[in-house]
DNA sequence: AGCCAGGCTCTCG
DNA sequence: CGAGAGCATGGC
């Protein structure tokens, strides 16, 4: 089955998907030329499907394959998530409002017209994520996430690529830490991994209820659970739940955004950052991507790396 | 070789 | 409580 989708923009398919080419490749999320691919799982079974795009940045076309299947349910579920992963309800024209009369967003906005975080697909993916990228550089994450998605996730073909549908809790609940200190894991991950995975199998930690949570709920119930400090959790409001009044102030890449464009080289105290943020009001989840994405654009100009 | 990488927990004072 | 050590590994 094949079906178009005519979300309002701006819209730049190729900047909003750029965090699945810059650290490393994703086996549950892979992006090949235009062409994006992932599964999602209906009724326990796996269903490959394919995203590109047609039109323009003000335009935008989606354009979604699904092989083998008519089903409603189906297109409906791969539409949902197609709408989380490219952040389609983000309010752009209104954060774009705001961002002409920050000196730093103003500047930013030409550049990165029509970029959008990606959101997570999924909120127990996101947090393992999450905990793969604790204070190791982003490439190691990558490398560590994607050998448990090969080990644990389930592999299905779409249009002649292989893509794996993120491990089930209830699987790497299973495990054993052993099983992912072979992958890399240090102990404290792989026990923060299967922790987290065997609290979400067994029903004590409801991730869907917590996506309806105030932030504060949240926080409260995120770093409650052994592995995930509020690092995570602002993220996971971020980058999972879609949250606009959120600054993970506490994160490396956002101190360092803040040092370089609001700072003149010298670092803002987590205090200063969230006072800054704060007046963005619920467009602070954005103005955050544009940061980060803004030093990534001046570090290519002047040939930094990473 | 040594330091850093999109943190978190545990232990002390 | 706030500070400080330990974690484990890859990349530069």
């Amino acid at each position: 089955m094949r079906f178009q989708l005519r979300p309002d923009g701006p819209l730049d398919f190729d900047q909003t998907l750029a965090r699945y080419r810059i650290w490393g490749e994703d086996p549950a999320s892979r992006l090949v030329g235009r062409t994006f691919r992932r599964a999602v799982s209906v009724g326990g079974r796996l269903h490959g499907y394919e995203l590109s795009w047609a039109g323009s940045v003000n335009d935008p076309r989606l354009i979604i394959t699904v092989p083998g299947t008519r089903s409603g349910r189906v297109a409906e579920t791969v539409t949902g998530e197609v709408s989380r992963l490219l952040f389609l309800d983000a309010d752009l024209p209104g954060f774009y409002r705001m961002a002409k009369s920050d000196r730093v967003l103003g500047e930013l906005i030409r550049p990165l017209y029509g970029t959008r975080p990606t959101l997570a697909p999924a909120p127990f993916e996101m947090l393992v994520g999450a905990i793969s990228a604790q204070q190791v550089n982003l490439a190691f994450a990558f490398t560590t996430r994607s050998r448990l998605v090969r080990r644990f996730g389930r592999p299905v073909d779409v249009g002649g690529h292989t893509v794996y549908g993120f491990p089930e809790p209830a699987v790497i609940a299973r495990s054993k830490v052993g099983e992912l200190r072979a992958l890399q894991f240090s102990t404290r991950k792989a026990e923060y991994i299967v922790g987290l995975a065997r609290l979400v199998a067994s029903g004590a930690l409801d991730l869907d209820r917590l996506m309806n949570c105030s932030n504060e709920e949240v926080i409260a119930e995120l770093t409650n659970v052994r592995g995930l400090g509020l690092w995570t959790a602002e993220w996971f409001l971020a980058r999972a739940v879609g949250r606009g009044d959120v600054c993970p102030a506490g994160d490396l890449g956002v101190r360092k955004a803040f040092e370089r464009f609001y700072g003149r080289g010298r670092p803002l105290s987590d205090r200063a950052i969230r006072q800054r943020a704060r007046r963005w009001g619920p467009y602070q989840n954005l103005a955050v991507h544009y940061l980060l994405a803004g030093l990534r654009l001046h570090r290519t100009r002047t040939g930094g790396g990473a």
